[in-house]
DNA sequence: CGGGTAGTTCTACATTGTGTAGAAAAGCAT
DNA sequence: ATGCTTTTCTACACAATGTAGAACTACCCG
């Protein structure tokens, strides 16, 4: 999974945002509103740059509509997901990765995980506990 | 945190493999090895490398021996954890994308999680289930 | 102490990814 | 067919990274 610059983020920051296609236009419009000094791209910029998230995956286009209208390909929940497991990808020990990793993050969200864990066991209630892959 | 390259993770790896400092001849010796054809380095390349994972905080080195032995100055583990709270970082649902990846994890790990949560809450008891920031 | 060698830093260049946009091409409505 | 809208092609700047020669520095030996 490619890396993303600062303006690819935006945009997929958007497209993520309501999952509704849009046309570069439109993009070009509400990305400058965000920025401090209203400073508008020029619409190449923008067809550039979506092309390119595009041939990296991130993004599709309906190209039957003359503004063509683009829409990221997954969700961002996903895309976390996966840099997560890329984060842990090289990790001979995940183990203690995780540990430390739990270690960091809140109260709130240590019991939002156990929640999670649980609702998986349920759903999948053959969890064995042997240390196979840790 | 920056992101590291080919061949600064390369010798992070080895860095991290042993914890022990290493001077920049061995270093160029031992991933030679590790490459299919064993392509030597020139040993600026090295030191270039090592002087730019330095700059960036990655690693440290002894300049008081002759042959400057270089170190990292992280585990593995911490740095993993670092990037595990950086992809969750930019996530404004962070439960729906901890759900996403506790949906990907293997059982094992699942289970290495919950006991991990457990001894978090053990040393740490105060858990409130309040959906603060979730 | 002065040289020579081992080791380090400086400088440099190629390649790639990203931001940026003009020029050229293509599609479409009248 | 023609003109406007939209897209693609081409191009350039800038930073990060891999790579290494040139220049410099430090230390040991005589």
């Amino acid at each position: 999974m490619a890396t993303l610059g600062e303006l690819e983020r935006s945009i997929m920051e958007r497209l993520w945002s309501t999952g509704e296609p849009v046309s570069a236009a439109e993009l070009r419009d509400e990305l400058a509103h965000k920025t401090s000094a209203g400073n508008e791209l020029a619409l190449t910029t923008m067809l550039t740059v979506l092309s390119r998230l595009e041939r990296k995956g991130f993004v599709d286009r309906n190209r039957k509509v003359r503004p063509h209208l683009y829409y990221a390909v997954t969700t961002r929940a996903d895309h976390t997901a996966e840099l997560l497991q890329q984060a842990l990808g090289g990790e001979p020990d995940r183990a203690a990765a995780l540990a430390h990793f739990v270690g960091t993050v809140s109260p709130e969200e240590a019991a939002t995980l156990r929640r999670l864990l649980d609702d998986r066991a349920n759903q999948q209630p053959d969890t064995p506990t042997s240390p196979t892959s840790l």
